[in-house]
DNA sequence: TGTTTGACTTATG
DNA sequence: ACATAAGCCAAAC
């Protein structure tokens, strides 16, 4: 699996990705999907995955917020603790069960809709 | 330079 | 409801 080394160069891209996420309220989550189309790259989500992989190196992007569209934490496991996106997740009052999150769709937190 | 691979999503069988 | 395919695009090899 390829891994993004260092997104010092111009990735605008992923940027935008980090603006948007450090705008997801805390207690709330969002999706892939969902930022990549606000963004404008509608079939890109894969993209905004790419971008929070890199956003290790960044500081203040709440990357544990961004879920898939079934609210489960697939990125977990690019934590250094297999439960460490989860227990982020619950001090902010989210609650989650088994890498899922739990009343999803009400947290669901749209940039499109929200941010309009 | 070309192939492979995803922190995804939607469509189809 | 589950399995597979396809679209997407940048990075690693």
């Amino acid at each position: 699996m390829p891994v993004p080394a260092a997104p010092d160069k111009k990735a605008n891209f992923f940027q935008d990705v980090y603006e948007v996420v450090k705008l997801i309220p805390p207690g709330r989550v969002s999706s892939y999907g969902a930022i990549a189309a606000y963004l404008g790259s509608k079939g890109s989500a894969r993209m905004v995955g790419w971008a929070l992989i890199a956003s290790h190196a960044q500081h203040g992007v709440p990357a544990h917020r961004v879920v898939n569209r079934n609210g489960l934490l697939t990125g977990r496991q690019h934590y250094d603790a297999p439960n460490a996106m989860q227990e982020y997740l619950e001090q902010e009052g989210v609650e989650v069960k088994d890498g899922q999150v739990v009343e999803f769709k009400r947290l669901f937190w749209d940039p499109a809709k929200e941010l309009l």
